[in-house]
DNA sequence: AAGCGGAAGTGGACATCGTCTAAATATCGA
DNA sequence: TCGATATTTAGACGATGTCCACTTCCGCTT
């Protein structure tokens, strides 16, 4: 966990207590989680930490590469922590969120498209999981 | 236009002034546009429209299949007449949203997955959009 | 036609998400 | 150490969406 601070500093931000304690949550995540859920959780270790900060930090992640925005749900944005390509499905029952590698799927076509640079995609599914 | 009525119906929604103007203005639209925006819109035609009524019968089109609800933008959701598969094209300067044609892109590989019983999916594109 | 009962509409209160601002605090370099 | 800069904080604010109690409307029965 101490080179958190060095996973900060290659993406050129500077470390504080609060930046730590939110990249130690949020990098850890196998979630999607939405800011205020971060708040939550990270305030238990860290109490005044302000929502303001959270906030703040998360767009800072997101603008240095940290981290990726999904608008993946209704009413909110969620926070990835991966940040390479990849797919999302949905649990129409739950509403969880569930990677699907990239190369699970072969999208074709999106070069043809006349109107349209397209700068980044991805397959969003929804149904339901298989219980195992 | 007096068909609107013959479409509610025949969707099973009971036709009432209100209901007609929000059906005339959504499924006419060729834009996604939000709940407040449908209301803003509408009001200007019907100016007694309350903002609930309008969350109400869109909330009923959604439930009757008359409309789509679509997860696209950050903060809110939006409507989509067009019911029938196909993909977006979001534009990352302007934020407007484009309808992709179900057949203009080919996606393979969902059946695959072990995991997930896929019920639907699009392909959600970002980009720039070619000027003319 | 009158009255009844359910459906629909209304206005406002309320909760949540996200942004902004001003003030306080921490950090870094000279 | 000191001062300039960066960061954090609390709370106000606006926007989105839900909920509630009350009213109005509409169809049906008698």
């Amino acid at each position: 966990m101490p080179d958190i601070i060095q996973v900060l500093r290659r993406h050129g931000i500077q470390a504080t207590p609060q930046r730590i304690a939110v990249a130690e949550y949020v990098l850890a995540a196998n979630t999607h989680p939405s800011a205020d859920e971060i708040w939550e959780q990270v305030r238990r270790r860290c109490p005044t930490l302000s929502r303001a900060t959270v906030y703040n930090t998360l767009k800072l992640f997101v603008d240095k590469g940290l981290i990726k925005l999904q608008v993946l749900k209704e009413g909110t944005v969620v926070f990835d922590p991966r940040v390479d390509a990849h797919h999302h499905f949905i649990d129409v029952d739950t509403g969880k969120i569930y990677d699907v590698p990239w190369k699970a799927l072969k999208v074709s076509g999106e070069k043809a498209l006349r109107d349209f640079h397209v700068r980044e995609y991805q397959v969003i599914m929804r149904g339901r999981k298989r219980r195992k």
